[in-house]
DNA sequence: TATTTTGTGATTAACTGAGTGAAATAGATA
DNA sequence: TATCTATTTCACTCAGTTAATCACAAAATA
């Protein structure tokens, strides 16, 4: 990757962070110089020299850049983990603002619990794992789950995993040997097997961009399909929460199609 | 506080955390909503109805709502503790990529070391602390440290204290009895000692808008010294370093002016 | 002093997002 | 089935923000 990429990115999760675009420019550039002048900057960036001042006056503001105030001005980076160390502070105070403000709004309406056979979509694997590890922690009597991806298996998952009760049922799905051979080290409770998921992808049909990135289910009442577009990455759950036996049927047709190992069947 | 004033900030917060007005008010208003249609979603934030279904899109996209499409649509707010972790794994898989990014780029100039009395600023709290606790944590003689308001006295800089070889000198004042007894009590190794900050204000002269942060000297080559603007509670730093002996002009100064206690002064 | 460099401010252009209404689609009602 | 209503999508305007350029003042250098 060349130098010019790596900027590039850089510039570009800067702005994902919150800073402008010449404020990015400037912050990148100043972290490839070990001290710089307006003239310096505006050289090596893309900024117009003029602009370079105030852009580098947001940055100090913000705790990024040091400033030299002679004639020339110099201008400096802060040392990078000083930086993200900046960035993290800022962002822990915001989160917990958020938190402490949504507590206390009222909730408007009492919430009707229906809780018929529902659907849900959501995106995202972050938020998808993070739903998918909540349902695992919830689990009171089985937890079946396979695993479409390597990536999937992530250290929280394994937690998660790991921190059931031993009473509860845990039978783990992969795609290939080698990673059913993770999750069996890494997850000793559970019985590990093998599946092809043929069965999903004929299911899925027509589109053959579509790889199968998760599959769990939990009591026998809820059940979370994920699947994965393979060129973007972007993971994509359905999510189906406040079964009674609808989703019986679901397992049982997984069941009869091979995608789980036999085994006894609970009573409902 | 009444719950407007919380959706409010909710709201300010969550666009500081990079969504769009429509986007945070939606999320708001689904929180406090167990489920919810546009309609309703429409009533209880300011979005006109027609925008709510884009905006509610982008939300799931994030991993922050969940979508039940069935007609009309229900969405609903994934809860707190899944989204502010969804919004921390973001986050952090920012930070990670900015940082290798920013390794891998390469520095474009071999730096001149000229090293000579250089006078530096810099904004905000967070990066001030920062920058603080990395200049106590290289010392190798001595730090002296004056607190000027109780709110600097954090937990990670007490680590920073307390970290140092018990070598170094380590002496600390406070403007008031209450935070000299906080810090003896954090850092059993440290002289302290209390100092009415007079002869600074008197410096500072003009304006009175201005209270004084802390004062750091770390082995008589480096000093930084801080100030805060009460009304905004805005830190702002000047950060001297590379000082060979033009340092000890301004210690000596604050010896004579019997702002540090007298004891005996190193040799050169 | 003349000339270049540095810094500030004003101005314009391009873009993004908020706000509004029309059109298409789906559901319900007669 | 036809009609009407509610839901959803789409296209557009307006305003605020940011990028980009220029003109000019101040400072440094020769």
């Amino acid at each position: 990757m060349s130098t010019d990429d790596t900027v590039e990115e850089a510039v570009e999760v800067l702005q994902q962070l919150g800073l402008k675009e010449y404020e990015a420019q400037c912050f990148v550039g100043l972290s490839r110089l070990s001290t710089g002048t307006a003239k310096q900057l505006s050289e090596i960036t893309d900024v117009p020299r003029t602009r370079v001042y105030d852009a580098v006056r947001l940055l100090e503001a913000q705790g990024l850049v040091e400033v030299q105030h002679s004639s020339p001005q110099q201008y400096r980076a802060v040392p990078l983990d000083e930086a993200t160390e900046t960035l993290r502070d800022q962002y822990e105070a915001r989160v917990d603002r958020l938190a402490k403000a949504l507590e206390q709004a009222d909730q408007v309406e009492p919430a009707d619990e229906d809780s018929v056979q529902e659907v849900w979509s959501m995106s995202g694997t972050d938020a998808i794992a993070n739903r998918s590890n909540q349902l695992i922690s919830d689990a009171t009597e089985e937890v079946v789950l396979v695993l479409g991806d390597e990536s999937l298996l992530t250290a929280e998952l394994i937690d998660s995993l790991n921190e059931l009760e031993s009473g509860i049922e845990l039978l783990i799905g992969a795609v290939d040997e080698s990673l059913e051979a993770r999750i069996h080290d890494a997850v000793p409770n559970a019985t590990t097997f093998l599946s092809g998921l043929d069965w999903l992808r004929n299911e899925a049909g027509t589109d053959e961009n579509l790889a199968i990135g998760r599959l769990l289910l939990v009591d026998r009442s809820t059940i979370l399909v994920s699947t994965i577009v393979p060129t973007t990455r972007e993971e994509q759950a359905i999510f189906g929460g406040g079964f009674r036996n609808g989703l019986i049927v679901i397992s049982r047709r997984l069941l009869a199609q091979g995608l789980l190992p036999q085994r006894d069947p609970h009573p409902e």
